[in-house]
DNA sequence: CATCCCTAAAGAACACTGTTCGTTAGTAAC
DNA sequence: GTTACTAACGAACAGTGTTCTTTAGGGATG
């Protein structure tokens, strides 16, 4: 028998320590999810933070990845998403995908389990059919809509991760990378060499190089005859 | 001082077993990835396969997310970029980024890797430029070119982890997935029900897809005036 | 009320991981 | 022949996800 098909109870629930459940250990982790990072939410951390073994996680969810989509469903609870019916239909689709964008953002280990997991909770649904709505007042019909939906997403996700990667290790290395495009053999590399500015722009007005990718992709979208 | 500065040669050439480097480290550790994927590839499975302890290898590398830039560089030998100048740019440039797709593909493990590393070798210089060269000869140019080459970028890495990605945790739930969004409530949903297929079609024929959001991005990279 | 059973919780162990530290031993230069 | 250097090694540290076994609490039964 499946876990996630039976609805569990837990039998215990006066002992000083608060009883154990999914809601409970989603929370925890994504508590530590956001003051430690994804380094921050390990099985065992989660546990110890709970005041109990690694072990008795397993009872509420399958396993970490388990536990990883189900604090990205979690998460995005705080998605707040522009009024829909009102405004024009793009300023509506951006509004939608920037705060997408900022939560990952924000909270940088969900830019780590949403390139890896799929979230399988009602708000995802909501924020898809969202942009569904959206495209398809902007003018794109069935393949390009759905397929455009999962191409700007993939866009957002990716977006954020990168990001999130490079601060990771280190501004450090940036302007390493950007000196040796640089210098660059101007002979073999000669638009390397004279576009090094143009590739490495955009990094401190992070929205201005984010809205252009969006901007792009929705033009080309749009003029898909599908 | 760092290792990177330095040349390091092993003194010991003769004593039955075939002395470290770096090279060998990194050949080893790409054998490996091609083999088992990225679960293969740890410091103590590599220092193994080379009849050695894990700290051996410190000396040629820092550390693992090193060791993984020198394979992805590594793995990028592999690479077979379309005659340049011949035929027209936009075959060239969907034939390059059709062939890096399917590197990627075809060892998994790359594609992990090139989502939170940056290659620096100079075949990874060559794709850029041979891209920026084949969107400036489609009318693109400057910031559109150097941003478009990122987007691009950006877009074939994720694809190919998405869907490597996918592979991982089993075709199991992606029908279930399916499902959830078929039995999705038809008021609140009603795009997603009504699309359902067409969210989750090209699976089957990966090249379409891939290509129909090559096309997209391009037509919105070559309307930029930038 | 006392017993049985189910199962959430806990403990301990397994098989790993990346990385660091101190030591050894082989080679090249003096 | 001695010294200096350093690649290579062994062992250990501090963690990881997961599983298996045992414990003990509470609901249902007799």
């Amino acid at each position: 028998m499946k876990n996630s098909e039976r609805i569990i109870v837990s039998r215990r629930d006066r002992p000083a320590k608060e009883p154990l459940s999914r809601e409970l250990i989603v929370k925890t982790a994504y508590e530590l999810l956001k003051e430690q990072g994804m380094a921050g939410m390990s099985m065992r951390k989660v546990a110890k933070a709970l005041d109990t073994g690694p072990s008795s996680l397993y009872v509420y969810v399958n396993n970490l990845e388990d536990l990883s989509s189900y604090v990205l469903d979690y998460g995005l609870g705080e998605l707040v998403l522009p009024d829909s019916g009102k405004g024009p239909w793009k300023e509506r689709l951006f509004g939608a995908l920037t705060a997408y964008f900022l939560l990952l953002i924000e909270q940088p280990g969900l830019s780590e389990i949403s390139l890896s997991t799929m979230p399988r909770g009602d708000k995802y649904l909501e924020l898809i059919e969202y942009l569904l709505t959206a495209l398809h007042e902007g003018g794109a019909k069935s393949t390009a809509a759905a397929w455009g939906v999962d191409l700007l997403l993939l866009y957002v996700t990716s977006t954020a991760f990168e990001k999130h990667s490079w601060r990771k290790h280190g501004t450090v290395e940036m302007p390493a990378i950007k000196e040796s495009f640089k210098k660059a053999d101007p002979v073999r590399f000669p638009f390397i060499h004279s576009l090094t500015e143009e590739l490495f722009s955009g990094g401190e007005v992070v929205m201005d190089r984010f809205q252009w990718g969006l901007e792009v992709m929705l033009q080309g979208i749009k003029l898909d005859k599908n």
